[in-house]
DNA sequence: CCATTTTGGAGAATCATTCTCCAAGGAGAC
DNA sequence: GTCTCCTTGGAGAATGATTCTCCAAAATGG
């Protein structure tokens, strides 16, 4: 189909001008990702483009992914999750009343962030999901690590 | 100092009524955690609690973090940090436009969320931060996990 | 203080992710 | 198409975070 052909060149231009070679494995890995809206982990677009590529190792999946992310043709899902990240939870400590999160994309710095107008959200469509929790993450650079960027 | 009398109380209190016992390690990660604004990790309060235990090990921050955790008094920062998740951000992937998550708390699944109320957002008080993007997550059950839990 | 559980410490085991090294495959020039 | 050059892929080891196992020590309830 036409459509699916046009993907596919824009994905190849993409990499070509970001001075990345297009090879199969590299297209299969962004087209099993695009084609599936479950967020998935390397390990699951392993077993997903293997049924391609069977000999597709599951480190290549990961270096594709890294370089794919410095051309933002992929994201992550969430920047904090290389290692377990933890907050007090019991009144009196601060933690205790709702909050967010400011998170510093460079040096993975986490702040605590009260604004009373962002407690009020409601989720329009939840598409049958109970929710419990809202929680807004800002994320960006903090003023140490744009101070060290500028330099 | 009477203030922080009642605040070890109340955490004494919170265990013992949730059938876990307070021991003096458990006591120091917890108050190392409450005391800190860093949201840090278990090495970083493992470094912490060592000043005052210095035969404390790992895997007891670990334990008593995930101890804490079921019992409500330490919180993850973030729910999705077991392993990388990712998503294509090329325009035509859907992907393209901005839009937030629905993640379940149990299963660990990933939703799109497309509201545009919810791209408006300002941050208030940034403090310093160069904001680039801001991410609301709704955290709850999805319908199966529901269902599940029902059952 | 005694008996019963729960917990802590040490180190091995596991899981996700990254690195190393070499051979194979793409990109551009002819 | 063919020849280089440089980027990439595969295999497996290495690393880093987290969990487990096992036994001794400490906490809880009487």
């Amino acid at each position: 189909m036409k459509k699916q052909k046009s993907d596919v060149e824009r994905f190849a231009q993409h990499c070509r001008s970001h001075g990345l070679s297009v090879t199969h494995q590299r297209l299969a890995i962004f087209e099993a990702l695009a084609a599936s809206r479950e967020h998935p982990s390397a390990e699951q677009l392993h077993r997903a483009v293997q049924r391609r590529i069977p000999t597709l190792s599951l480190a290549t999946v990961y270096k594709n992914l890294e370089a794919l992310k410095t051309i933002g043709a992929v994201m992550d899902v969430n920047p904090l999750h290389e290692e377990g990240r933890y907050e007090a939870a019991l009144p009196g400590t601060g933690a205790g009343k709702p909050h967010h999160h400011l998170v510093c994309i460079s040096c993975k710095k986490v702040r605590d962030l009260y604004d009373g107008g962002l407690d009020r959200l409601r989720i329009a469509d939840a598409q049958g999901f109970d929710v419990r929790a809202v929680r807004v993450q800002a994320e960006g650079l903090c003023p140490e690590c744009r101070a060290r960027s500028r330099v």
